[in-house]
DNA sequence: CGTCTATTTGAATGTACTCAAAAGCGGTGG
DNA sequence: CCACCGCTTTTGAGTACATTCAAATAGACG
């Protein structure tokens, strides 16, 4: 149950058996099934959240009523809404499972105490933030470089899994495009038909 | 010369004055004259810096050769390419002084002993490291939701001594526009003139 | 003071969106 | 397990937002 995420603290700091058990202790594992929502936008955002198994989507929702994807988290990645989280303010986001998903979750009150018994995860959770960054950083650069076309090549190049997937709707709201117009990109990319 | 960045770390954590000491002594000053580099894509990103006076432009270049800016920092903030910094790989972004700035270095290998010897940096590197995050996804999310003219209004609003202080050039290539187009939104919301 | 760069203005164009409707596909219940 | 209903994707026409290119004007730095 817990050898995914141990794989995954592993990836940045070593951890002795004792250790492993004092955190995957601090763990609260949760089933939620394909639609159902982790974290409700106006809502507190009690947990950092390791996606076991499944897939889940960060959104935020604009004055229109659209929804704008920030983040696909899949097997192996973390999620949550990190300002809501880190500063104990209510979220502006959503996550929801786009399928039956496994999760675990952490509390900030849990990652504290955790970081006060093992330092070593003050280490770890700030190289995940950097992470996080980083991959923000991709993102806005290629909005501000590039056209949705060749952010949607890019994608596809990039997270062929995704692709495969999540519905196109979820991948126009992720690269910031209206469905239809994803849908034209598609097609035109699609090679033309041998009669 | 130090109280700045010793006033600046004292957001987060609270240090004696031997540890404020070993902390100074890590850092190097340098004079930046206006329209000098700190930082030349391609080359290593040595330094995590902090900006005492003047003003630093964080940017990357296309592939056409248009240039697009992901942060300005002023007195106060921090600035460097995250990736390249903390990966120790190429940068891929060019900081450059838009005006005479004078600023203080952090190498990486000086950050990870002031961590060993001091602790609680390394929860002011995170936070740090948090905080950016905030704002990258903040500006993402203006990206996905936003027409250019609500994100100037908005940079207008949150930001009024940048708006001074930087060309508009400067400020188009971090809203995503082209000047002309810039140009173009400040017409639109100059009060008609009184005849 | 002169030159060089930044900003403004305008016309033509392209990229992406809106609205509407048809076609396709998939999950759920029978 | 199949069929239906509803949601997703496709298609198309018209439109809006933003760009490109070119040229004139304004402004700043040495």
């Amino acid at each position: 149950m817990y050898s995914d995420i141990l794989a995954n603290v592993a990836r940045h700091i070593t951890l002795t058996p004792d250790e492993a058990t004092i955190f995957t202790a601090l763990l609260t594992p949760q089933q939620v099934a394909r639609h159902g929502t982790l974290l409700v936008a106006g809502e507190p955002a009690p947990y950092l959240t390791f996606v076991v198994r499944g897939c889940v989507r960060t959104y935020a929702t604009d004055a229109q009523g659209k929804e704008h994807i920030l983040a696909f988290a899949t097997d192996g990645w973390w999620c949550t809404d990190n300002t809501a989280f880190f500063n104990r303010v209510p979220a502006t986001l959503t996550l929801q499972a786009l399928e039956a998903t496994e999760v675990l979750h952490l509390t900030l009150a849990h990652l504290e105490q955790l970081c006060q018994q093992v330092p070593k995860f003050e280490r770890f959770f700030r190289v995940l933030s950097q992470n996080g960054y980083q991959l923000l950083q991709r993102r806005l650069e290629a909005h501000l470089k590039l056209t949705a076309e060749v952010r949607f090549t890019n994608f596809q190049r990039q997270h062929p899994r995704l692709n495969q997937r999540v519905a196109q709707k979820h991948i126009a709201a992720y690269l910031g495009v209206t469905p239809e117009f994803l849908s034209l990109l598609r097609k035109k990319n699609r090679p033309a038909r041998i009669s």
